[in-house]
Parts: structure tokens; C-alpha cells; sequence
DNA sequence: ACTATTAGTGAGTGATTACTCACTAATATA
DNA sequence: TATATTAGTGAGTAATCACTCACTAATAGT
């Protein structure tokens, strides 16, 4: 029973415990499954309801709109992908030499993020494909971006490259370098070709060790 | 008129003269553009017809059913993908001299696929979005691949490894880090921050750089 | 034990869906 | 000119859509 605790752990955004009640759980779980295998648009309340064994109606009383479900599963799972910049440690970490070098620093932030991928892949299924078509996910993507992230993100790329371990690129071109790489390797990892015969350490070790001597000064 | 030249273009996929009549291609130019904005599922065929001008059961004289109207658009669009491992010349081109380097070659195919999605973007949208809820689209996607695209790169990498030019890394390792940082790098440009200012030569030099100093002996 | 609130139900709603079909208009072939 | 073939039409169809609502079941507060 509870196959599916790992998507109420998707949904504890804040400290705000929140409970759902058993069926309200078996929609999600029927929802993510049924969103991530045939699209948002593809998929109808009745099915959902059908396959989370509730009536259609209880869909109805807990989200008001069949979007409002999709919202409920996407939201947070847009927050937790970019988790590590909304902790308030995380660029304190690198600061205090907690990271003596940028290339440190990524090997953390990708098996970190391997590790986020692996476990709730269905719910970032979603959030990938469903992103292209709806406004408001886009402009949250893009808020939380542009807000937490990017400033983050472009401080430790600047430290690193008065320190000297990074070449003076534009900081712009190293986040979109780096990013591109670690999504690059985890999409093909996981969408594209995930039953492909993997060497995931190996794999993850060369995509950084490429992507550093490119970085490198 | 015809501002859908490009879709005339696109379909004509080999030498075969097909001729489309004008009601045709207003349709296939309406499904374009809704596919790409709202997605397949999301997109009826009586707003299709509505926007091509023509009556629903047109739609359905040229296309048996709403899917064959996407193949017809994706299928071609797959194909013009890979097009530089499709064309016969391709490898021997390599092979001959033509490009002294790896990074030469990378130059010329980077630039050859940037002007390829600039000038077919919402095509490839709908490639990229449809791919994953389509069996069909998938399995033609990994059939050219594996038949045409992976072997003449794979031939391609080991003649510039055996040069000296890259590392001794796995082939196939090379071949995913060439991929995604180019696919990385368009679908940025395209797809996420389309509206960002680019420097695209400048950009496109530097993918390239950090690339080839990742992969270089 | 009484009451108020929430959780759950399933038949029913009007709108919309992909697709059909009997028909006309246009074009090609003879 | 007669005829066959293709292109185009739009009203019609059964199925399905997201969603509502009047109702019952369960739980919580007093």
C-alpha cells in the first residue's frame, strides 16, 4: 500500500503540513501517471477518476477546475526542481569554502539533481511537457528564475571566476552552459533513451570533466 | 499570399513532386500553427478548418483521420532533422579532407541545423512536443537514428580520435555531449528564451570553444 | 447526543469532439 | 461534348468532454 508516498512527499512545498485524505491521494497518484503517459489534454477527469477508483465528482470537490489539478502537481514540482537556490544555506555553502572550486561545486549539483530526477521523474515529466502550452507555468518558470536562481547563480559563477579556476566567458554563457549540460545528460538519461545501458557515475563524471576543461581558464 | 512556402518546402521530402492544392496547404499551415501553440490533443479539427478557411469534412478528404494530418507534418520534419546523416555525400565529405577537424565539422553542421530550426521552428515545436505521447513518432525517431544517424557519427568521431584530434573517450559518450550541447544551445535560443537578445555567431562560437576543449586530446 | 462541516457520490447537463455522407463544383481524360 | 475522377461542402451523428448538483456518509466540535 502507499506506492505513492513519494508523491505526497512532492507536495509538502512549505513547512505547512498538509493532509490529504487517502482518495485525495489516489487521484493525484492516478493523475500523474495518466498526465505524464498521455498529456495534460489527452487525458480526461473520468479516466482519472475511473483509474484512482473515486467518483468523477470527488476529482471536482477537491480541485476546482481539471487545471487546477494540473497546477497541484506541477507548482510544486517546478519549486523542488530548483530546490538547492531556494535553500537559504545554499549560497552561504559555497561562500564559506564549503566548495574550493566551481568544479566541486557541480559535482554536488548534479548528482544532487540526478537524484531529484530519479525519483519523482514522472511529475517532472509533466512539468516538461505542460510548460510549453500553459501561460501561468511559464511565468512562474520564469519568475522563479529569474528571482532565485539566476542571482544565485551568477554570484558563484563570478567567484569562481575571480578566483581564477573559470575563464572570463560571459556569465551569462557559462549558467546556459552549464545548465544545458546537466539537463542535457539527465534528459537523454531518463527521456530519450532511458532504457539505454547507462554507466551512470562514469557518465556523470565525463559530462563534468568536459564540460570543466571547457570552463577552465 | 502564401506566406506557408515553408511548409511547402518542408514536405517535400524527397524527389517526388507531390502537389498540394491550395485548400491543402492552408490546412496543413492552420495545423502548424495551432499544433504548435496549443498541442495536438488541445487543437479540434473544426478550429483547424475554421482558421484554413475550409469546411471540416476538407480536412478529412485529404486525411483519413486528425492523426494522419500530424504525421503528415511531423514525419517530413523528422526527416529534415538529420538530414546531413540522410544525404549520401555526408560521410565522404568528412572523409575527404573537406574538414580538417572535428571542430571545423562542428561549425559547419552547428550553423547547417541553427538555419534549419530558425527557418522550421514551429514544425520542430510540434516534433519535440508530440514525440513523447506518440509511439509511432518515437519508434520512426529511433529507427533513423540508429540506422543513419548513429553509425556515420560514430564513424565520424573515430576517424578524429584515431587523428588525435579528441580524447579517447567512449564514442558514445561523445556523440551525447556533441548532441545536447548543440540541441542544448537551439532549444535555449528557440525554445526557453527565444526573446533574450542573442549574439548567436558569438554564442555558437562559444558553445563550440567549451565543447572542444572538453573533448581535445 | 446534537449539530455543523467536510468528503464522497453518480446521474445528469449542454457543449464539443472526431468523423461520415450524400451532395455539388471543378477538373482531367476520352 | 460526354464522362469519370477528384476536390470541396456542411448538416448530421454518436461519443465523450469538463463540470454541476442534490444527495448520503463520515467526521469534528460542543
Amino acid at each position: 500500500m502507499s506506492e505513492h508516498s513519494w508523491i505526497h512527499e512532492l507536495l509538502q512545498i512549505d513547512g505547512t503540513k498538509e493532509k490529504f485524505s487517502e482518495k485525495q491521494l489516489k487521484i493525484l497518484e492516478a493523475a500523474v501517471e495518466m498526465f505524464a503517459e498521455k498529456g495534460y489534454a489527452a487525458t480526461s477527469t473520468s479516466e482519472i477518476a475511473k483509474k484512482a477508483g473515486v467518483a468523477e465528482g470527488t476529482i471536482f470537490r477537491h480541485y476546482k477546475t481539471k487545471k487546477d489539478l494540473l497546477l497541484a502537481i506541477v507548482t510544486p514540482t517546478l519549486f523542488k526542481s530548483v530546490a538547492p537556490f531556494l535553500a537559504k544555506e545554499f549560497v552561504r555553502e559555497v561562500f564559506d569554502n564549503e566548495y574550493e572550486t566551481y568544479e566541486q561545486f557541480l559535482r554536488t549539483l548534479l548528482s544532487n539533481r540526478y537524484a531529484f530526477v530519479k525519483k519523482y521523474l514522472p511529475a517532472i515529466r509533466i512539468l516538461w511537457q505542460e510548460v510549453a502550452f500553459h501561460s501561468e507555468i511559464k511565468q512562474c518558470f520564469r519568475h522563479v528564475f529569474t528571482e532565485h536562481v539566476y542571482p544565485k547563480f551568477a554570484r558563484i559563477v563570478r567567484h569562481f571566476q575571480e578566483k581564477g579556476e573559470l575563464a572570463e566567458l560571459p556569465v551569462d554563457s557559462v549558467i546556459r552552459l552549464t545548465i544545458t549540460s546537466f539537463a542535457g545528460f539527465l534528459a537523454t538519461r531518463f527521456l530519450f533513451l532511458p532504457e539505454h545501458h547507462w554507466d551512470d557515475e562514469a557518465e556523470m563524471e565525463r559530462t563534468i570533466r568536459v564540460l570543466m576543461n571547457g570552463l577552465r581558464r
